[in-house]
DNA sequence: TGCAAAGCGGAACAGCGTTCCGTATCGTAT
DNA sequence: ATACGATACGGAACGCTGTTCCGCTTTGCA
């Protein structure tokens, strides 16, 4: 799992100077709509926004996910990144997850639609669950182990079924204001802790 | 038989035979087509398994969340029901909301893209969402007052949220064959769990 | 400057939910 | 039995999606 699936073969500098900058102008665009119209939005809306046509925009991502994909990386990586900190940081492993869990909802909470995206079958939104299990699915497994070791959770649940679960909660909550996701994951932590030993 | 003036009050049998016939029609196929294609099935894949025309369809159910509520409203409603019947045989009323949420994902686990539809932004669903907020929400507060009161749960979340936690959690689970919502939904029944007084 | 090769734009295709209206059927009054 | 108005039917058509395809333009090198 080294390398997921790049748009390109090469990611630096194999291609044309303008098919680079369209590449980039689009990036910034499908940054710009997805904030007001969600990741949902039309392919048609951010080409648009980008003033490039669609053919441009299908070459530089095969499908929707791609891009979502390439708009979001770097955040992704970051919060894979701030796993192990938290870890080396924290008072104990629970104190780290608790925090790396409210990093990911942050995140998560922050994109309209993109935990709904994450989890919809068959839209072409694959690829992008798939990469957001593979780059933080061992992260959080490195977090619930030092968790289990230091005898803070219970060892019932894998990292994938938590990640999963995290994200499921999250759904929906920009469309439904008197929805809050937060309760419910602290909730699903606390059903994790380990009862007080005697 | 008693049916001899049509004009007034009823809203059952007003109507043509033929039309009757037609709705019935299309509610057994939706039945059919829901279990093999998920409630997402295409309106033309419904009506065509019926044997009518897209407008018949439209004429019967306005908007396709209407023909799912029809399908289903009477589990929905068996469901509502079971809740004080629980609550009355349960041993204590943390078991019965158990029991009754146990039934409750079974419901939506079992009928493909329920769960996601019922959460479903602006895909016409809404008032799918608002069908299952109405009939059930009441039934769970008055679960997990009795909860409350017995001492058994902590009083932090209110029934909106536990239902829609727990829907969300079910999302997917027909789709993807090693994620399993039931053991995160016992989860976050325990994290409600009222730490053991002393 | 010339000229492949690479890239671009948008028309076109397929599939969806939904609307609309000419036509067929039903129920009844004659 | 027939005629006729109300009711319901069927499916073409519209608008919106994602995606593909191909004639034309731009680029970068010789």
């Amino acid at each position: 799992m080294t390398e997921s699936s790049p748009p390109r073969g090469g990611s630096a500098a194999s291609k044309r100077k303008d098919a680079r900058r369209n590449q980039q102008t689009l990036l910034d665009a499908a940054a710009a709509v997805f904030v007001t119209s969600g990741v949902d939005a039309p392919v048609r809306e951010i080409a648009a926004k980008a003033g490039v046509g669609l053919g441009t925009f299908y070459r530089h991502f095969p499908t929707r996910a791609d891009l979502v994909i390439a708009v979001y990386r770097h955040q992704v990586d970051t919060c894979a990144e701030a796993g192990p900190a938290l870890l080396a940081n924290g008072p104990t492993p629970f104190a780290a997850l608790e925090r790396w869990v409210d990093h990911f909802v942050d995140f998560l909470v922050t994109k309209h639609g993109l935990a709904a995206a994450m989890q919809a079958d068959g839209s072409g939104f694959d690829a992008l669950h798939a990469y957001f299990i593979d780059r933080l699915v061992p992260v959080c497994t490195q977090l619930l182990d030092a968790a289990v070791a230091a005898g803070e959770i219970r060892p019932d649940l894998d990292a994938y079924h938590l990640m999963r679960g995290i994200g499921n909660l999250c759904i929906g909550t920009d469309s439904d204001p008197r929805y809050d996701a937060r309760p419910l994951v602290v909730l699903l932590l606390a059903g994790l802790r380990r009862p007080h030993r005697t």
